[in-house]
DNA sequence: CGCTCAAGTTTCGCATCACGAAAAAAGCGG
DNA sequence: CCGCTTTTTTCGTGATGCGAAACTTGAGCG
């Protein structure tokens, strides 16, 4: 097999990888002698995997009638993962498509606890100095994304969310719990959540929600710029930011996103 | 942590699956760093789970960005098994109410390579000598699975699939291609495939195909019981097993099964 | 334009702990 | 009730996983 190949391979993790390949693409729940006989591994080393496997709760074993089946764990990630990785990759187009139409930055992000993360950014080649980063954190009060999807909530889940503390990041970030509600407000009846230096100095955002299969918000879309070029692209980006929204959702398998970002 | 719970993991593999899980539970491609903090383990170690994770193809490793993500080989291994596990959750339904109202085993199996793979068995509780267990294979050509799947596929796939070795099981067992290709022929225009003690000494069944949402065969069904009793079930037996594969092919997603199995 | 610091990669020596043979236990069919 | 297969447990050994630290790379900033 792989001899130099991969210097920094940890061959249990390997050999474990093995197992877990061959357990999941099997029709049926398997017996240890079956792996055993398939792979041509020990069978102690097999039988320690599948118990590793089982406790870290990618595997199920039936005790009953011994044999190891792909559990929930595994079923639970994969259907995170499949839901994530189709939000990127329909969102891709449709970030592509808006940064050629106004070259200026593009954000995607998801809701992860009371932050939402940076889950594609695609910068406008401008002086990019206070771009967020793929895989940063911003908070939801202080953020065009945030708003966004908090309109999209009962208030009592944004509340939940939220907590008391509104952590100021620039002198202009909204700090009460009142002023954020109506912010809020504006962008249910406006259909898109603004922002304006309250997360960033001198840079506004425009923000609109993305939706899962069952209408619940599970990401955002925006638009950020300095002010004073934002100022006058308002309206138009908000139209594209939305329309493009609205395809992405469509495109959304009706099974939602319930697990942990 | 778990410090007596699982006297037999291996804690690379455990550790290497804490990595696994954080990895697949983000929305976004995780650097080195990312999961070092998340999980708080030795920098080194995460490297080596990650580079080893990666060769194994579960992971994707963004050379230019240092990012890691779910790769091609872990969404392949979800496709599979959401596939079977969707196939035999529906089945079971089914399973369940033929052998209720026969009282003769059923047997739920899949096509691998040349074989069919038994998934699920039901027996009545008579005696049970020769049956077949979950995960034992039979030849396409001798049993009434295999025939009810090869009818529904192309002539030259079935070709290929059994090539020209028709091993014996039984003095009755179908050991030349024009044989067999009279018996597939049957099943199309009947609707369903026999078998007469072809596979098994004395025993009759009775197969029906499962399509997937593409229409190509992926699983079947069947009923078997001793060659007196099926005789005269034969035509009542036929028709609960394809209405009862007709709700399950509804059922199944569209994705289909194209993996290994 | 180079300097700095953060992030990833490589090295290395040691103690650990994964390994697998073989024995014990538990099912399971006869 | 007995022998066979399959799973679980034990145990001693040495291969190897580990992680500190050194090194490299590369991006950001003055």
């Amino acid at each position: 097999m792989r001899k130099e190949a991969d210097q920094y391979s940890v061959l249990p993790v390997a050999k474990a990888m093995q197992v877990f390949t061959y357990v999941a693409s099997q029709a049926h729940d398997v017996t240890l002698t079956e792996v055993v006989q398939a792979l041509d591994l020990p069978k102690t080393t097999v039988f320690r995997y599948l118990q590793t496997l089982s406790s870290a709760g990618l595997f199920s074993h039936d005790v009953e009638r011994d044999r190891y089946g792909v559990g929930n764990g595994f079923r639970r990630l994969a259907q995170i993962d499949a839901a994530y990785h189709n939000l990127r990759s329909n969102a891709q187009v449709e970030l592509d498509g808006i940064v050629a139409g106004f070259r200026e930055t593009v954000n995607l992000a998801v809701l992860s606890q009371s932050d939402v993360v940076y889950v594609d950014i695609r910068e406008a080649n401008r002086a990019q100095r206070f771009q967020a980063r793929i895989g940063h954190r911003h908070p939801i009060h202080s953020t065009s994304l945030g708003k966004a999807i908090a309109a999209c909530m009962p208030d009592d889940r944004v509340d939940s969310l939220l907590g008391s503390a509104f952590e100021p990041r620039t002198y202009r970030t909204i700090t009460d719990a009142r002023t954020f509600r109506r912010h809020v407000a504006e962008a249910r009846v406006r259909g898109y959540a603004m922002e304006v230096g309250e997360n960033e100095d001198g840079i506004t955002c425009v923000g609109v929600p993305i939706l899962d299969g069952r209408g619940n918000p599970i990401a955002a879309m925006s638009m950020s710029a300095p002010d004073n070029r934002m100022k006058v692209l308002v309206e138009k980006a908000a139209e594209a930011l939305q329309s493009a929204a609205h395809r992405i959702t469509a495109a959304m398998p009706l099974g939602g996103i319930q697990g942990a970002a």
